[in-house]
DNA sequence: ACCATAATTGACACCGGTGTCAATTGACGA
DNA sequence: TCGTCAATTGACACCGGTGTCAATTATGGT
């Protein structure tokens, strides 16, 4: 470790550290004289401000933490690229914390871990966004955090994705290839996006004139394997649906894996259809057709939010009504898994 | 932030500051009375040390940083899961840091990003490992790092699996089952594993005295899409291979993906084999055979590894020959994607 | 040229801990 | 009981920056 410090920078510019120290935070009030001697300096000898002693003198550290749990891999993985995109372009440090949904001591463990790092902010992903709890832990502690998803809870600023809009669209697709019997695998019920994507679903066949066979609406976790299970029961019912629409896209390849199990031809016997459009859909057979939830944009959007909080900083004007509100919309994505039901 | 400091508990506890850290730091030649005492008071009042103020007077932070790439979402997912486990036993923080390999200017990047957070110790994935101006870059600024992947380059240390035995005992089990038109999906030829595996492969053919076929060996890049490419090359091929080995997953996930596009059926009339065991093996149908690589345990270990040799400490007795070499067997897994060829 | 005012600059304490070393205390043998 | 030496403890500087406020210098009006 070299460690040019403020003090050097200060000797060789003939400075106080205190003017050193105006200068790189582009502080008004110094002269431009002394201002370009400064980083006349600073570049020689390729000083680099310490973050850690700017962290303790300010309060404030430079780094903010992502809380996950791993609902969908390809979800996380999605959400973590444009989270650090944001991250590095603001040159603050991302911290990661794998926590478990389930564990008795989830917010113990969560207040440690920011003890433990002094992470200035938080990103909360579902379903611990969800987590009232979770949520009044932060507030009493006064931590900052942005929460992924549906806006009505805690008292931080959320992003997400028009869930109850998603399904409703999915779901007229699959009505304007005359499917009748569509079937629905619900997302976890700890986490409001299952309750608005559920709404959209039940809003579509009812715009549609149609009933909503209870038969056909399981219960799914947003796993894999949840969406396994969810579709050997599905299946099981006569009539069978024709189409099977599940909250989310890991479900749906569950769904996909147990139509072929049971040597059900996808999509000519069977319509299977998700959301988020992660990358598993394009790599098992056949794509799956999917609404685009703009994932890494959230997250993006999540880290922006939340550093320019921490910073006090207001938001740049907002380009699009998506920005001004952070809900965004999906896009559906056609791809190899749909088609009009047989006969 | 409460936020209750060492000189709160000095104060309270009638005693210096030096002797609250010596307590804190469980330093030795401290009175069992003054110990007991200051410790009720840590506990009264709710004492966190403050890791800033801690990491700048002893100049070492509490952190380590993960650089990666992502060039298998999978295999990085379940490393990030060891890593972070480890992670959490210690007290450290993880620092998360996505680069791009192709960046010329990648090496500046991670320099910069290093001085924004004074991680004090990196765990470097392929094919970052394997990068040799970047291994310079930090031996030159003396940062501390392990490697992922085999044990042949640059100052650190390194923990891998044993890529050409894993090789060498798929292929033995494709021979097993009668496949003599065996077909091989490269890795990347930046990295050092890819090199290995391939070895393994060529090893079991030459030790059942076949010869191999070199318009059956291909290059991949370890990505889905580049296994998608090389199967579409091999199984053009006349005769068409009966069994195609990957050298890793995602590679297989490519493989199968192309052999369901061109009709042709999997495993009867083609077998299909990969290499690490990421979840995406159970996610496509038929499941895919692998070798299950222990990721999880590789980025435990190369954190513990990382974070004993910060700390200065000794790592434990090795349990098992594994752990003293920091090398990993795989272990076959059969699934579904194999079967002994047509005829 | 002179004074009021504003713009620059620096001295110094402080953020929350740790390292050094000297001062104090206690234990033990004579 | 006293001296010696080891065990305990604390005073103080320091890690690398920032905040406060007073001191200094520059500016402008008359």
């Amino acid at each position: 470790m070299s460690s040019v410090t403020i003090n050097d920078v200060a000797r060789q510019a003939g400075v106080s550290k205190k003017t050193v120290s105006r200068v790189i935070n582009n502080e008004a009030n110094v002269s431009v004289d002394t201002r370009d001697k400064v980083m006349a300096v600073i570049n020689e000898l390729g000083f680099k401000r310490n973050p850690l002693g700017m962290a303790l003198a300010k309060n404030r550290s430079l780094f903010i933490a992502l809380l996950a749990d791993n609902p969908s891999p390809g979800y996380l993985q999605k959400l973590q690229k444009g989270i650090l995109q944001c991250c590095s372009e603001e040159h603050m440090g991302l911290f990661l914390y794998d926590c478990s949904y389930r564990s008795p001591t989830l917010v113990h463990e969560i207040e440690e871990f920011i003890d433990n790092t002094l992470a200035d902010g938080l990103i909360l992903v579902p379903p611990l966004s969800d987590k009232q709890d979770l949520l009044d832990m932060l507030d009493r502690k006064n931590v900052c955090y942005i929460r992924i998803g549906p806006k009505d809870q805690g008292s931080g600023d959320s992003v997400g994705f028009n869930g109850s809009k998603a399904a409703f669209e999915m779901t007229n697709y699959l009505l304007q290839l005359r499917h009748t019997d569509i079937a629905f695998v619900l997302g976890h019920p700890d986490q409001q996006s299952s309750h608005r994507v559920e709404k959209g679903f039940r809003q579509a066949l009812q715009d549609a004139g149609l009933p909503v066979n209870e038969a056909l609406v399981v219960q799914g976790f947003y796993t894999y394997e949840s969406g396994v299970d969810a579709a050997r029961v599905l299946l099981s019912r006569t009539p069978r649906p024709t189409a099977i629409l599940a909250a989310n896209d890991e479900m749906a390849v569950g769904v996909l894996y147990a139509a072929h199990s049971l040597g059900i031809k996808v999509p000519d016997e069977l319509s299977i259809c998700g959301i988020d459009d992660i990358s598993l859909t394009t790599k098992v057979w056949p794509n799956l057709t999917s609404m685009r939830q703009p994932i890494a944009t959230i997250g993006y959007r999540a880290a922006l939010l939340l550093i320019n909080k921490l910073q006090g900083k207001a938001m740049p004007e907002p380009l699009t009504p998506e920005d001004q509100s952070n809900i965004y919309d999906c896009e559906l994505i056609v791809r190899d898994s749909t088609c009009p039901p047989a006969r």
